[in-house]
This record gives C-alpha cells, sequence and structure tokens, in this order.
RNA sequence: UCCGGCGUCGUCUAAAGGCAGGACAAGGGACUUUGAAUCCCUGAAUCAUGGUUCGAAUCCAUGCGCCGGAACCA
C-alpha cells in the first residue's frame, strides 16, 4: 500500500470534484489569474497564484495570465512587466498570456447585441444624479428618465459615443436590470463610460472603455475559464457577471469565491502600499519590508517558502488574518535545511587571546550545514586579535548566562575554549577590549573535561573583511495597522536598522547578489542588490529562534 | 434597517450524523561545539438557545456577532 500524503483538499476542490463527476465541464479545469496590471503583486496574490495554477497542474488542466486591463487610468508596462517578472520567479508558467484589452472589439458587438435585445440602454444622467437614482443599502433605486429610449435611438447613442461625439462622462451605456434589486450591483449597472485615457495596449483607439463588471465574466467565457476563482468581494458580482452570461448566451464559467489573505502586522491593500512607496515611506517596491513579492525576494525569501505558506494557510471564505509568524517560520525552515553556515560578527567587540602567538594565523575547520552533510566543510582562520559580537559579553551576567563574562570560560565555534581574564575600558566606562587566555589542548572546540555551555561566533581582526548590515523588523508596531486611525501612524520607526563596519569571515568576499547563508546564532542573511565589488550589503531574512531573548524577556 | 457571506484552540485550518485532529504560537523537558536545529511532553476550541437523533461542530429553527456591498475602480 501507498502511504503518500492524503492529497490536501478544500472547498474549492470538492466543488470541482463534484463537477467531474457530474461533467460539468466534461472533466476539463481551466482556471486563470486576472490581476489589474495597476501595481506590484504581494503575498496575497501569491495565496490565489499558488490555488489557480496549483489547481491546474492538479486536475491536468491549464492556467492562463489574463490581466485585466480596463482601467487605462491606473495602468501601466511597468505592472505588467512586473506581474509576469513575479509569477516566474514564484515557479509558475501560465499556458497562455491574455489581455482584456484584446477584447475590446468582442465586447463592444456584445453591447451593442444588448442593445438590440432591449436589455441596454443609453444614460445621460451625470455622475452625481446616477448615484441618487440608484437609491441606498436599504432603499430601492428610481429607473433613469432615459430608461425606455427606443433600440434605435440607443444604438445610434452608443456608436456615436465610441465615434467620439461626446465628452468625457457625459453618456454611460447601462444594463436594464432591476432598480429594486437588494443587491446593488443589478440596479442598472454601468458598462461602457466615456474616458478619453491612453491605453497602454491599444492607445488611442478607444475613448469609451467597458466596465471590469463588462469584461471579466466574457472574458472567463471567451477563453473557457471552467472556474473562475477569485476573492469574496465579488460574490456579490457573480449574478451580475450571469446575467450577462446568459443574456448574450455564451458558455459560463463557474466563480468560486474565497477569503483574501490579511497577515498581522502588515498592510496588504495595494492602494496602501501604492502610498507608502510614493511618499517614499519605503524604498520602493521591493524594499524588504513590502510584502510584495519583490519585496520578499529582495528580502531573500524563497519561492519554495512562499509556495509552502500557501499550502499551510490553507483556503476557505472565512475572513482571517494569519498570524506573520507563520510565514517566517516557513523560510527559516527551508533555510535551515539549505543555507550554508557562516560566522558574522555584527556589532565586534576586540578580543585579545593573550597566549596565542603574535602573527600566526591558523585555518580552522568548520561545517558548511549540520543538516546536510553534503555541504562540505571550509576553512576558517584563527588569529590572536578577534571580533566577537558584543552582546555576548556582560560585565554583570544575569543568571542563566552562558557567554562571556569576567573570569568566565566560553567555547569559540570551531576553535578553542577562551577565558575572560580583564576587561579594558575607554576614559568613559565604555568597553573596548578583552584580554583573554587560550586553552591549546582545546582546538577544534573539543572541551576537556569541563562542560563549557557558552558557543560564540567569531572572526579573526586581521582577515575579517567589512560588510554592511541591514536588519528588519515588522513595518508596522500594530497587528492590524490602521485600526485605530491612520496606517502611516502605526509605522515601526525601528523597522530598518542599518549596521556597517561588520565584520565577516573572509570567504564571504566572493558572495553574490541573492546568496543567502545562516549567520551562525543570529538568523538568514542575503546579499542586497546594493552590494557592489568594494561594498558588501545583507538583508536579514529572519532570526533564529531565541531562547535566551525569551528567558531574559521573563527575568525581567 | 436591504443584499450577500462567514462564526471550531491565541492564530490559521481539518473533521460530509459516530474519538473535535494538524500546523504556527505558548509552556515544560531531553539533546546540543549555533540558547539554532531535532526529539518528547503539556495546556488550549465547536458564537448562543432551543429542536431532530441512540448519537450533532455537522441537520432544522430562532437569536447574536463579524465581514463585504451604494466609483463612470478592480
Amino acid at each position: 500500500m501507498s502511504t503518500a500524503a492524503p492529497t490536501p483538499t478544500d472547498f474549492i476542490r470538492e466543488i470541482i470534484d463534484e463537477h467531474n463527476r457530474s461533467g460539468r465541464f466534461d472533466g476539463r479545469v481551466r482556471t486563470r489569474f486576472p490581476p489589474e496590471p495597476n501595481g506590484y503583486l504581494h503575498i496575497g496574490h501569491a495565496k490565489a497564484i499558488c490555488i489557480d495554477f496549483g489547481i491546474a497542474a492538479q486536475y491536468g488542466g491549464e492556467c492562463n495570465l489574463r490581466m485585466d486591463d480596463t482601467n487605462p487610468e491606473k495602468e501601466d508596462q511597468e505592472y505588467v512587466d512586473s506581474i509576469k517578472e513575479d509569477i516566474r520567479w514564484l515557479g509558475f508558467q501560465w499556458d497562455r498570456e491574455l489581455y482584456a484589452s484584446d477584447y475590446y472589439e468582442q465586447l463592444y458587438e456584445w453591447a451593442e447585441l444588448l442593445v438590440e435585445k432591449g436589455l441596454a440602454f443609453v444614460c445621460d444622467l451625470s455622475v452625481d444624479k446616477l448615484r441618487s437614482y440608484r437609491g441606498s443599502l436599504m432603499e430601492p433605486g428610481r429607473e433613469s428618465p432615459y430608461r425606455n429610449r427606443s433600440r434605435e435611438e440607443n444604438l445610434g447613442l452608443f456608436r456615436r459615443m465610441r465615434a467620439g461625439e461626446f465628452p468625457d462622462g457625459s453618456r454611460t451605456l447601462r444594463a436594464k436590470i432591476d432598480m429594486r434589486a437588494g443587491n446593488l450591483n443589478l440596479r442598472d449597472p454601468i458598462m461602457y463610460r466615456i474616458k478619453r485615457a491612453h491605453h497602454q495596449r491599444t492607445g488611442d483607439k478607444w475613448c469609451i472603455y467597458p466596465m471590469y463588471d463588462f469584461a471579466h465574466g466574457q472574458s472567463d467565457s471567451i477563453e473557457g475559464i471552467t472556474h473562475s476563482i477569485c476573492t469574496l468581494e465579488f460574490e456579490d458580482h457573480r449574478p451580475l457577471y450571469d446575467w450577462f452570461l446568459q443574456a448574450l448566451g455564451i458558455f459560463a464559467p463557474q466563480q468560486i469565491e474565497f477569503a483574501r489573505l490579511n497577515l498581522t502586522y502588515t498592510v496588504m491593500s495595494k492602494r496602501k502600499l501604492l502610498q507608502l512607496v510614493m511618499d517614499g515611506l519605503v524604498r520602493g517596491w521591493d524594499d524588504p519590508r513590502m510584502p510584495t513579492i519583490c519585496g520578499l525576494r529582495r528580502r531573500g525569501y524563497t519561492p519554495e517558502s512562499i509556495r509552502e505558506f500557501a499550502g499551510r494557510i490553507g483556503v476557505a471564505k472565512t475572513n482571517s488574518t494569519v498570524d506573520v509568524q507563520l510565514l517566517e517560520s516557513c523560510i527559516r525552515d527551508d533555510l535551515n535545511r539549505r543555507a550554508k553556515r557562516v560566522m558574522a560578527v555584527l556589532r565586534p567587540l576586540k578580543v585579545v587571546i593573550e597566549n596565542y602567538p603574535e602573527g600566526t594565523v591558523e585555518q580552522l575547520v568548520a561545517e558548511n550545514n549540520p543538516e546536510d552533510a553534503a555541504a562540505g566543510t571550509r576553512e576558517v582562520p584563527f588569529a590572536r586579535d578577534l571580533f566577537i559580537e558584543a552582546e555576548d559579553f556582560r560585565e554583570d551576567p544575569p543568571k542563566q548566562w552562558f557567554r562571556l563574562a569576567p573570569g568566565a570560560l566560553v567555547r569559540l565555534k570551531h576553535a578553542y575554549i577562551i577565558r575572560c581574564e580583564r576587561v579594558v575600558k575607554d576614559a568613559s566606562g565604555r568597553v573596548v577590549e578583552l584580554q583573554c587566555s587560550y586553552d591549546p589542548a582545546t582546538r577544534g572546540g573539543e572541551a576537556q573535561g569541563v562542560k563549557v555551555r557558552g558557543t560564540l561566533h567569531w572572526v579573526a581582526a586581521t582577515t575579517a573583511i567589512d560588510a554592511e548590515v541591514r536588519l528588519y523588523e515588522h513595518l508596522f508596531t500594530q497587528e492590524n495597522p490602521g485600526e485605530n486611525g491612520d496606517f502611516i501612524a502605526d509605522l515601526n520607526p525601528a523597522s530598518l536598522e542599518t549596521l556597517t563596519g561588520c565584520k565577516l569571515e573572509p570567504g564571504l568576499r566572493d558572495a553574490a547578489v541573492g546568496d543567502r547563508f545562516q549567520f551562525l546564532r543570529q538568523g538568514y542573511f542575503c546579499v542586497d542588490p546594493d552590494t557592489c565589488p568594494d561594498h558588501l550589503v545583507f538583508d536579514r531574512v529572519v532570526t533564529l529562534r531565541d531562547t535566551w531573548a525569551r528567558i531574559e524577556k521573563k527575568q525581567g
């Protein structure tokens, strides 16, 4: 018997299974990922991408990429390019690359067809009038005074709209449905508006553009999409899409809605992310603190970890906010298995091994990854003058302190057991140097009889290379930014800390942009694109779990 | 108050009338040349009230709560 893990299931896959049993789509499964190219993709889109592409792959179907580009004022080729790059990076390949704008002519013909059927009319109501005629959530709307124009008049007017005979905003084409409907989307919704805007693909060919609601369902239909998977806010639009499809008599996909992803300490709306970028509150769409795919990529997240995350959060209709620690757990998991261990001292404190010969440099052997024997070993130089992490020394150590303190013994990873003999301070009383002794018999870190609980990372002073290291924390201080007012006010002033003069073991000299490492005892770090030949820059992907920090916090 | 949707450990998510399970988080322990990783253990939930049933998270009823919906945005 096979013991393969059961394939994960969710309510969407159950619906598809049911369709396959009943033969509704002849066993066919075709999905699509339909972004509007008006911003960069974020981790919430990654969830949708994993669902859309994952389902198609699982059922042996296809998944298209379609840009829903129906609002030229907000869309841009830059976004199209970034969307494609991010999807590929995540590890997915679409079957066809499509654009709603490719269907403009067909959509226009369908609009004329609805006019001819008496199911659409040209309305001259202004924006304000139209709004007041729409009614409210509680009260029904009123029919437009233009609702009963003849088919011939509507057709003529609509053609003249296309021909550019009327000013922007002066007229709309509306579907004739039901102004009393509880679902506001059905209150004679706008199908076309006049808008003289340059479109990134169709240029100035059109001065009328279809509304998203008049494009989305038909686009899916044209493409033969069987399962049109989208987020919850489009649930109220499904009856409208179905109305258009039925009125037109064309293939009807099944729309299925799921809850979008929210993450603690994160904002996810495109509007807010755009504001962070435009107002210079972050360094760009790919700022490593951003939840954008490109931000996560620059930060050092792997595609595998993001896909794993998407799998672990599941798919449901319940509104939910996932703990960002789950995402962090996924990248730790992945990098723990794959990242090469190196030693890097972020805040250096000088250590002199007084009984170690001056001018000598010896090479010590260090394993590259205890999780992966195949990763091999490397040599790390050791000498009399070293740097250790400043926070690894306490003059007055608290209880449970395993690290260095006056008179204390500690192991230098892969090297020797040392003892702190004397503390050197400057005029202001700041500790500037530790004078230590070492036990030559402990080479490699082998404790001789004594129990040494603390093990520190270190680098030899003369061979160390310098680097800049950027430490990141959550971009926001509140779990739900903006909950108590403006989300900008919840920005974390400590979300970026830049350290310079960090000391790295010399093997890191040739690290390439995008390379990821575990800095022993500190976390995972990724070489930032700001790196140039004489200036290394690292981003902290995520810290290691820090049990000591928790103990100390509890001690108060 | 109209339309639609949703309520399961702190969080996310399973359980299709039959032992409320998993993951993250939390707490404890073992191990440790990373206070990492790994391993073991513990605590922790069915919105409420009725009903149907031998048996209800699941079916029914009534409440309550939360989310979305009134761009010529998507």
